[in-house]
DNA sequence: TATTGTTATACTCTATAACTATA
DNA sequence: TATAGTTATAGAGTATAACAATA
């Protein structure tokens, strides 16, 4: 058992925590204006955008109440949701043969398309964060990253 | 292999990119859920928050006009939203004495005390993954990242 | 005349309640 | 009876247009 810890480790972990922070900070600054208005003008809210990445990570199609468990909305609210996507053609919507009370909804090949567009336009801005880092810096950091990110993340 | 190309450099700036943008959507999910959970608690919409934001990084009091310029939204949502702001006491709004069509926003004591509690809220989710680290790891992290907030950031 | 802020009105998105169909 | 999904209605929040006060 650790009696006490040192101040010195409180303290880096402290700095880490604040510098941590201030990256995502930036990091979310720098992407979050042009994502919006992106959406925007993709005529897509916000809630259709969340949907469109629940059914990307989800395991297979996902009913409609499923989706709304995940999303934190109410049934109503995701059912409109995804009449819209629907329509535009994002997600394909069939009734379930087990239980036709349910819908499976998963996304179309053009759904697939317009949300990996979306999340390459995150990534390019982590991009251009990256490529402007000093060299030396950035190969420190990725090094320090890498078994970070495969314990947490990957 | 293709070593007679030899694209470490480039491989190591994608992979260090990827890492960032993995990192990065991983803390935001650990944060947003609680943040969102929060300020529909306290009764705020998110542009109340973004605008308790803005007038909180600003270098003083700021017109309605210069905060719907910087949150990126019309004139009347802006008016209407600091009008909430100040009958709970988060903001005051005082005309301006140079140019009286103006009137002068600025948070109050309340407001920065409910800015505050909601920074550290997010910031707290960085603590919990900081606190979960390897000890190697976290230094490892620490000591990379610390130049790289200097330079861009701090 | 132009600009700042507010009020009027319409539209979007959401939640609760009511309804339909299946279980 | 209970549950999945939809439709009806009401409440936030926003934008455009109209207005008042000041420049």
């Amino acid at each position: 058992m650790q009696a006490s810890v040192s101040p010195t480790q409180a303290n880096r972990s402290a700095e880490l925590t604040a510098d941590l922070a201030a990256l995502f900070r930036h990091l979310l600054g720098a992407t979050t204006a042009e994502f919006m208005q992106t959406i925007d003008k993709l005529g897509l809210s916000f809630t259709q955008v969340k949907t469109l990445q629940v059914l990307d990570e989800a395991e297979g199609p996902l009913s409609v109440k499923t989706l709304s468990d995940r999303l934190g909305l109410s049934l109503p609210a995701v059912s409109r949701g995804v009449e819209s996507l629907v329509q535009r053609g994002e997600v394909k919507r069939e009734e379930c043969v087990s239980d036709r009370r349910s819908k499976l909804v998963e996304l179309s090949a053009r759904g697939r398309r317009t949300y990996g567009r979306l999340v390459e336009l995150k990534v390019a801005g982590v991009r251009r964060f990256v490529d402007e880092l000093e060299p030396g810096h950035r190969d420190a950091l990725a090094d320090a990253l890498r078994p970070v990110v495969e314990r947490t993340v990957g």
